[in-house]
Formats: structure tokens, C-alpha cells, sequence
DNA sequence: CCCGGTGATGCCTTCAGGGTATCACCACAG
DNA sequence: CTGTGGTGATACCCTGAAGGCATCACCGGG
């Protein structure tokens, strides 16, 4: 009748590993346990998910589709015991997740303006995990940058920012006032997050070195391992002896937008979205918020 | 270790019911294994979700959370299935769910195209279950038209079109150019949808009457019961003898956005939000769609 | 003070989920 | 050609959770 969620979870390991015997160990459970439940699970979808011809388990159509779905499924009933175990505690808290640069703090005061007794918590997120911080609950709401999976989320768009360069300090092209992609091609690349997360999506395909976080970003282009690109705003943010920063006015700017998980059903949450736009339309326009406003022209919002 | 769906949709009946007996019945299971059921729910997340006080079962915040999250995880349960189940048919097809008015097959063909081997199917869905009907499966992608519920749902705004109101042939206004909304304020309301779905929301907080669809819409308005709104695309598709439109520039127009069940990922799906972006784009701005740019004074009106 | 209706408890049965031992199959080394 | 290692599937048993039934505890209204 329902959906059993550790077959579920059990479909995701095998899946992972095509290998049922080394699925069943990371399960902690034995390998004819897992191979009865896998077959209890085809027969309760009514559809095969693997094929096991000799050597080698295969997944089917239907197992690729429920392998795309079993994802944000499980992550989403995660989601769900976070927020009931944090009602249950009379949760007043909003957790409000950010990428390097963002501004947060002039949405989180308008909305505590609205909703006295709730308190806003503020917490780094990066480009490799702002997804699934979003999807599993650990924070409410999320400021992030394009590209995002959005499967599971509500995406608003709130603006952009030009991007800048991000060149070791005795880079040929460290004294420009500006560069352009073309400049750059060829360059090896640090990129920022994990590989197999976005592998495509970055500038050029050059073979590069991935890194976590701004400051990990910096240190690898100061060693010389290769340049990057940063929003303008987080460049603001972090700096380094060996790094300078170079506008690249033609490179397509950083698109800022608030993600909330879909099933993540909050009166608070959504005035939390309320007051970001607001707020976001405000520091654009008025530029009460001086990184923003630095050098060049000002932030546009995106339609 | 992982959440009980069985339980968590009896939690659901319970709490819809606030009666342990009517809902272990409608469950058809005995109220007692119901009482323990829940309970054993309750220990699982770690909170109390009902109170049971004397002549009484109310939600606590935990319960009223996760009552608020679970519909959206059941019914991406239920999408989860039929996806799979579709995707062992080896299917090719593409449920394409439309309101009225809303023309689908430029987007269908502009997809066909770069699809030959997906059959686009398309049904008509309803203010009232245009997010069911994407939640639960039943549909892979819908037209809607706002306001819709977007939790658990990707929205994409597509454009706005100005609407028209709907009157008895014999209104006091049914021979005017046009209407405000202050001309009609105070007339009783034949509104689209469900009350327990939208029950805000609509132009006028007068009492009125419910209705599906556009065809129940003008039986009511013919037969004097009250005036309702409609999106011009949809009027054009729509008559009835004893029932005029008359267009109502004041009026907020309607939002038309593509919205597809944020559980649901699948490169398909992405590849019909494409298409139906940009053929949008051309409906709306070089009209080789007649009903879009037929000028604003063009409504038919029937005597 | 009893009575009807509520949800909770106690006890039993069934069956799904877990374990161990083993089989059937196949590639490959000797 | 045959043994061997490694794969997933099958057979069989045990435990625990879900279900049913009977009953209790509680409370408001005659």
C-alpha cells in the first residue's frame, strides 16, 4: 500500500554501488536480506529496477527514474522530522543559510521586526551543499547563487552581481583594470565546489582543481594552481597578499536567488521570502548597503 | 531509522478527523491499533502530537507541522509510483495538464520536435486540483493559473492576460465598453474553486457560490445567481446565451505560469518547461496566436 | 449513580524483516 | 576440462511489529 522507505533507501545504496553484496555491507544488513527486499520492492512497483545478467547489476528505465526520485523523496522526510522535532520544541528559530557575500542581515532585521519572537540564525552554506542543506532541513531558507539543482526547491530570483577575477598576484594580467573571458581561456581553473556535483556549468572546461569555500579558492590561485571568479560582493569579503581581484565585466553576472524546499510548508518562512525580496529590491536600488554599490555600476535586479 | 508512511497517513486521517474511533474506521483497522499506531509515531519523532484531554483530540504545534507536511511527502509518494510504473511501460508520454483558455500545443509541437519518440497528452485541470493533479502525478506539468499553492512545486511565470467579467445578459452592465471593479462591488460571487482550497484570494469577500470549471461558471452567472471573472483566452472558448463578457481593465490580470511537482526530475519535463517558455514568449508577443492579440475591445459578446 | 462514548491496555495471531547456511551460475586459471 | 572464487538467489528459522478482540479507565450528562 505505502511506499516502505527502507526498501526505498536500500533501492538507493544498490543502485549506487550496483553491487548487492557490497550494498548490503554499507547497510549493515546481510546480502540475501537486501537481494528478498529489492525484489519485494519491483513487486510492490510492479516494475523490474534491475537487470542482473552475469557479472554486473544494470539499472532499468524505471530503476533510473525511482533512483532521480528516491533522492529529494528521503531527503525531504528528513526535512520533515527536522521541522517536527523543532515545533515540538516550541521552535522560534528560523535557520537562514548563505552563500560567501550575500547580505543577510537586512531581511532577517525586517523580518524579525514582523515576528518579534522569532529568532533568525545565520549559517555559511557553499556551492556544493546548498542544495541539499535546503532539501534535508538543515536550514529553513537559502540565499544562493546560480547554478542550482532546483529539483525539490522553490527557486525566487532576487538579483544579480558582476563577477570579478580572482588572479595570483603576479598574474600578466593582474594590473588591468578589467579582463575579459577570452583574456582568460586556457588557464587552468580552481572551481569552486565538488566535482561530481557540477561537474558542467563552469567557465571553461579546463581541467582545474575543485575547492570549498572562498578562502580554500584563494589560497590555491596565491600557490599559482590557477585563476577563478568570485561575485563581486564576496570579493569584498576576503582578501589575500598573493591574490588581487580584476573586474571581467563580460562574463555573465552572479544570479543571487532565495531557495526554500518545496515541501517546506511555514507561514514564517514564507515572510522570510516577504522581507528578502524587499529587502534585496532596496540594497539594489538604494545601495544602503556600500559592498554593493563598490566601483562600477550598480547591482541590477533580475526580471 | 526511517519514517513510517503508514503511520504518518494514519496520523493524517487522525488529524483531519480529531476522532481516533471515526478515523480507525475509515482506515478500517481497530481504533485500538490506531491508538497505539500513533503513539508509536509519536515516540519515533521524538514529540507529542496530539493532546487528548478530556472530550477532545486537538493538534499540538508538532502535530499542526506535520500535518502541514505530510500531505506534500504522500502525494510525492503516490507521483513516485506512477512515475516508475510509467517509466516500466517504457513510456513515452508526457502528461501535459492545461487551465481553460491556455493554449498548449504550440509548446507541444515545438517539444514533439525535439522529442519525435514522446507523445504529449494533454487534460484539462481545475483552479481546485491543479496542484493535486502535479503533486500526486497525475499530471507531469501543468499550465496553471495563480494563485496556486507552490508548496512542493517548481512555478514559472509565463505571462499575464487582462480578464473579463462575466455577467447575466440582462446586468445592468452587460452593454457597457467596460467595467471597474467598483461598478460590481457588492454582487453576489460565482467563484472558481473549491472554498476549502482558496478561500481568500478572491475579488470580492461577499458570500457567492462554488463552482468547477468555466462551464458550471456561466450556468450559474445565466441563471442570475451572481458575476464572476474569467482570463479573455478562456471567455473566447466558452459562450452561453444568456451570459456576456465585458472586460474589467482594472482588474489584476491573470498570472499563467508552468508549474511541474518539484519531486519530479527528469530531463524531459525540463526540455517541456523549455519549449513552453519560449513558445510563450511568441504567443505573447508576435501573436500568431489569435486570442492573445485580439485587442482589448474585441471580446465576444453574446446576446 | 449509572450510562454511553472516548481513548488506552492486555493478550493473542500473523507476517514481514532479519540472520545463517547453502545453491546456481559464470568467468577464468591451471 | 575442471576447480575456484565471486556473484545474486533460495531455504529455513527467529524475532518483533501490526493487526484483531476484549476490556479497562475516564468523564459528562441523565
Amino acid at each position: 500500500m505505502d511506499l516502505d522507505l527502507r526498501k526505498l533507501r536500500y533501492f538507493v545504496t544498490v543502485a549506487d554501488r550496483l553491487h548487492f553484496g557490497r550494498a548490503a555491507d554499507e547497510l549493515h544488513i546481510a546480502q540475501p536480506v537486501l537481494s528478498r527486499q529489492i525484489r519485494a520492492l519491483e513487486q510492490d512497483l510492479g516494475a523490474s529496477l534491475f537487470t542482473r545478467d552475469r557479472h554486473g547489476v544494470e539499472l532499468t528505465d524505471a530503476g533510473r527514474q525511482l533512483l532521480a526520485d528516491a533522492g529529494p523523496l528521503l531527503a525531504s522526510t528528513h526535512a520533515v522530522r527536522r521541522r517536527v522535532s523543532a515545533a515540538a520544541r516550541g521552535n522560534r528559530r528560523l535557520m537562514v543559510g548563505f552563500r560567501a557575500g550575500i547580505p543577510v542581515m537586512p531581511a532577517a532585521r525586517a523580518f524579525e521586526d514582523r515576528h518579534p519572537d522569532v529568532v533568525v540564525d545565520v549559517q555559511r552554506i557553499e556551492g556544493d551543499n546548498q542544495a541539499a542543506m535546503l532539501l534535508d532541513g538543515r536550514v529553513d531558507v537559502g540565499y544562493v547563487r546560480l547554478p542550482i539543482d532546483e529539483a525539490g526547491l522553490r527557486v525566487t530570483p532576487l538579483y544579480t552581481e558582476p563577477r570579478v577575477a580572482v588572479l595570483p598576484a603576479g598574474h600578466r594580467f593582474a594590473d588591468k583594470e578589467e579582463v575579459t573571458e577570452a583574456d582568460l581561456a586556457g588557464e587552468p581553473l580552481v572551481w569552486h565546489g565538488d566535482p561530481s556535483t557540477q561537474p558542467t556549468k563552469r567557465p571553461h572546461p579546463n581541467a582545474g582543481y575543485p575547492v570549498r569555500g572562498v578562502d580554500e579558492t584563494l589560497e590555491h590561485v596565491a600557490a599559482g594552481r590557477g585563476i577563478s571568479f568570485l561575485a563581486r560582493s564576496a570579493s569584498v569579503f576576503y582578501s589575500h597578499p598573493d591574490v588581487v581581484y580584476v573586474p571581467i565585466p563580460e562574463l555573465a553576472p552572479d544570479q543571487v536567488c532565495l531557495a526554500v524546499a518545496a515541501s517546506h510548508t511555514s507561514l514564517v518562512v514564507d515572510d522570510f521570502v516577504t522581507a528578502a525580496q524587499s529587502t534585496a529590491e532596496i540594497t539594489a536600488e538604494c545601495g544602503n548597503y556600500e559592498m554593493w554599490q563598490r566601483g562600477g555600476d550598480a547591482v541590477t535586479r533580475h526580471a
